[in-house]
DNA sequence: TATGATTCCATTTTT
DNA sequence: TGGAATCATA
């Protein structure tokens, strides 16, 4: 049985017992909000006898999401099942898809991705007969976004001048070919539900009453149209709770108002108050540091947390010669900090910018740590896995002409650019989808051309035959009969393994679908899936040091943070060109503060600092000072371990024209090296070297993606080291050295 | 149509 | 520096 008195502390109670109105709950980092949110949901629902489908909690990520609705049916069993708990863009789909046709939105409508989008932009620029480098798509696509996300159709774009008038002029083609496909961009998604509410009584009633409760997590990230949907679906009864803390807000650059959580009560007035600030995470040192940052902000709402914790150890600084030098003494820190009972998937490698992993990833591969990355390229934004989806989509709505172009002629089927823009020419005049357009092809398209895209036409027709067979089904056929798969198998390289990986990757997870869903659908599946842009990171367990951005570390928490990069000018992030000398632009190192604040929140234990002296950006040297963040964090609080700090003195061979140093005490070691000589190991500067060629050794097992585990058998060494390898049911093979996971 | 050469340009990223 | 995108050429 739940005991909420024992469960949540005083405020966090009080959030959670909160039943009728708007209620605003500021949670500083660590101060168990996600606690307060489903318990808040289970008070509802078990002590006040709302019934689950009438709350809806909204979170901004599918990650997100997943995580709350499972705690949700942890303290409320199987009907916690029955409580909407989704995305923003999830909810409007599903409210769109019942409710939209009040608007006209076809309720089979396609959602399209961001790549979509953008061809579909310089598709509508080629109508227009406008040259995309005066006008770039890219710069159109986030002049829509913007403006949708601002709530400014097509025709109340403000016009002035030259160029605005044409970005309006593409703005409207663009509404109407998209309404031709039957397609809703991401943006849509929430404008479409908001201006639909707005505008449409019918629909406001329909969706509002549907709910009676409305909860927001990360409310600091919403922006204009999101809090215009919050509002609307509020309206009838004012009972919306939003929880989130200004101080963590670092999304400002794709849209989010800090002022919609400053500002909370303006617009829901009445307003209960909460503020968490007790904290549960960090170290009470790791807390105050953070807050000699935070606290400089000009614009948020005062607060300290505070915790019951030790004090832990002081945050460690160290002061680098480059980023190859600042990679190795990170690996040398995690490996002591790794003997002090702190594993590898408790440390976690922040930096600012994700060109900042590559040097971590190959020092941590030649120095055999094991580590991942998060970011960079996602599953379904890999060419073959779009493809695919192309196809299915395309089966279930043959108007999505993102779809149609992507596979017209993918695999290569003979149907070249000049085939297409005929056929579209005949298709915009017939008003009808370039699909369709195939059947009167004939007097526009030469013979031979015209019986390329009817058999086009006629392999998508088989499949629709089948549509009733699952998406499963469809995807092999396509895999199959359009002889995708088969040119992947003759290619035979190292690249086509991991596309067709990805495809049956793909297949396999159609399948789990199929397995576990009730309307097992190809309709159903592709709008899980046009909303699920990252497959879950199943791979978290392994105890692997964890390398991402600091954007992509909010959220999550580890006993060891390294933060790197600290210079003035990386981070805080300055614009290749642009001078901040004079903090011309408040807002954005705002931001960055902010961030940095996030970044320090996420440790439990320890914080460790690098910054380099001279980093190669782009090529070119640097060198930018410290951070101006270090300053902000009480002297008190950082021990500087940095060699050159505590070793440089000039040197006594005039050779060497250097500056020597002697080996530097560590002190990452607990107890702290507040007495160095005792107990301290020694970096020496020169071991890395050595290390990085000694790292494979005949005998050691290592990993290939395609082979699996296997023996060293002897080393090639060289610029690019090949070893002989020994797996099992492939016999011997030599790789390069980069393509093995050591272990 | 496909491939290699050339040019251009550099945050952060969810849906 | 490196990657993506575009261009030129076979």
């Amino acid at each position: 049985m739940l005991n909420f008195e024992n469960d949540l502390n005083e405020r966090q109670l009080q959030a959670a017992l909160h039943v009728e109105g708007p209620l605003l709950v500021i949670a500083g980092a660590g101060s168990g909000k996600t606690r307060v949110i489903t318990y808040r949901v289970a008070n509802l629902v078990q002590n006040c006898g709302i019934r689950p489908w009438r709350i809806l909690a909204v979170t901004f990520t599918n990650k997100a999401a997943k995580e709350m609705r499972e705690r949700v049916i942890g303290l409320l069993g199987a009907q916690g099942n029955d409580c909407w708990v989704s995305t923003f863009h999830s909810t409007c789909a599903r409210l769109l898809r019942k409710h939209g046709e009040l608007v006209g939105i076809s309720p089979t409508f396609t959602i399209y991705d961001d790549s979509d989008q953008k061809a579909m932009v310089a598709r509508c620029l080629k109508e227009l007969a406008l040259s995309d480098k005066q006008f770039a798509p890219r710069t159109i696509q986030h002049d829509i976004n913007r403006s949708k996300r601002e709530l400014i159709g097509p025709d109340d774009y403000a016009v002035d001048g030259f160029y605005r008038e044409r970005v309006q002029q593409i703005y409207q083609l663009y509404e109407k070919r998209m309404n031709d496909a039957k397609a809703l961009d991401f943006g849509d998604l929430l404008y479409r539900t908001a201006v639909g509410m707005r505008g449409n009584g019918e629909m406001a009633q329909a969706i509002a009453s549907r709910f009676d409760f409305i909860l927001v997590d990360e409310f600091q990230d919403t922006n204009r149209v999101q809090l215009e949907i919050v509002r609307l679906l509020a309206r009838p009864h004012g009972n919306v709770c939003v929880v989130g803390d200004d101080d963590q807000s670092i999304y400002s650059w794709r849209g989010a108002d800090v002022g919609n959580i400053l500002d909370f009560e303006r617009v829901f007035p009445g307003t209960t108050h909460v503020t968490l600030d007790r904290n549960y995470r960090s170290t009470g040192n790791i807390l105050k540091a953070a807050h000699g940052v935070v606290d400089k902000l000009l614009r948020r709402r005062p607060k300290e947390l505070w915790t019951s914790n030790d004090p832990g150890e002081r945050i460690a600084y160290l002061q680098c010669d480059d980023e190859r030098e600042e990679a190795r003494l990170v690996a040398r820190a995690i490996r002591e900090l790794t003997d002090d009972g702190y594993p590898l998937r408790e440390q976690a490698v922040f930096y600012r910018t994700n060109a900042q992993s590559r040097v971590f990833e190959e020092v941590f591969r030649t120095l055999s740590i094991p580590h991942r990355v998060v970011g960079g390229m996602r599953f379904y934004e890999r060419a073959e896995v779009k493809d695919l989806l192309a196809y299915l989509r395309l089966i279930q709505n043959t108007g999505d002409l993102a779809a149609f172009l992507r596979v017209i002629n993918t695999p290569a089927r003979g149907i070249g650019k000049t085939t297409v823009e005929r056929l579209l020419a005949v298709a915009a005049g017939r008003g009808i989808s370039a699909y369709d357009a195939i059947d009167h092809a004939a007097g526009d398209i030469s013979p031979a051309f015209a019986k390329r895209l009817a058999g086009f036409k006629a392999l998508i027709e088989s499949w629709r035959a089948e549509i009733e067979s699952g998406p499963a089904h469809l995807a092999t056929r396509v895999l199959d009969d359009t002889g995708y798969v088969a040119a992947l198998k003759a290619e035979d390289s190292a690249e086509s393994d991991s596309r067709l990986e990805n495809l049956q990757e793909l297949v396999g997870s159609i399948e789990d679908f199929e397995a576990e869903s009730d309307t097992p659908t190809l309709e159903t599946f592709l709008e899980l899936i046009a909303l699920q842009t990252d497959i879950d990171q199943v791979n978290f367990d392994g105890d692997q040091v964890t390398l991402m951005t600091v954007h992509a570390a909010k959220g999550l928490e580890f006993d060891v943070v390294h933060i790197t990069g600290l210079e003035d000018g990386l981070f805080p992030y300055r614009q290749g060109s642009r001078d901040w000398s004079l903090d011309q632009d408040p807002e954005e190192m705002e931001e960055e503060r902010r961030l940095f604040y996030v970044a320090m929140t996420r440790a439990r234990r320890r914080v460790l600092m690098t910054q380099a002296r001279v980093r190669r950006l782009f090529g070119q040297p640097r060198m930018d000072p410290p951070s101006r963040f270090l300053a902000d964090v009480p002297d008190d609080l950082i021990q500087d371990l940095s060699p050159s700090r505590i070793d440089v003195r000039p040197v006594s061979r005039p050779s060497a024209g250097q500056w020597s140093r002697r080996p530097a005490p560590t002190a990452f070691k607990r107890p702290m090296a507040e007495k160095p000589a005792a107990e301290t190991t020694w970096i020496d500067r020169s071991y890395d070297q050595s290390a990085e060629s000694a790292a494979v050794q005949p005998g050691q097992k290592v990993r290939h993606a395609r082979f699996g585990v296997g023996q060293v058998v002897a080393v090639h060494a060289g610029v690019k080291p090949k070893v002989d390898v020994t797996f099992t049911g492939y016999g011997i093979k030599t790789i390069l050295l980069d393509y093995l996971e050591l272990g």
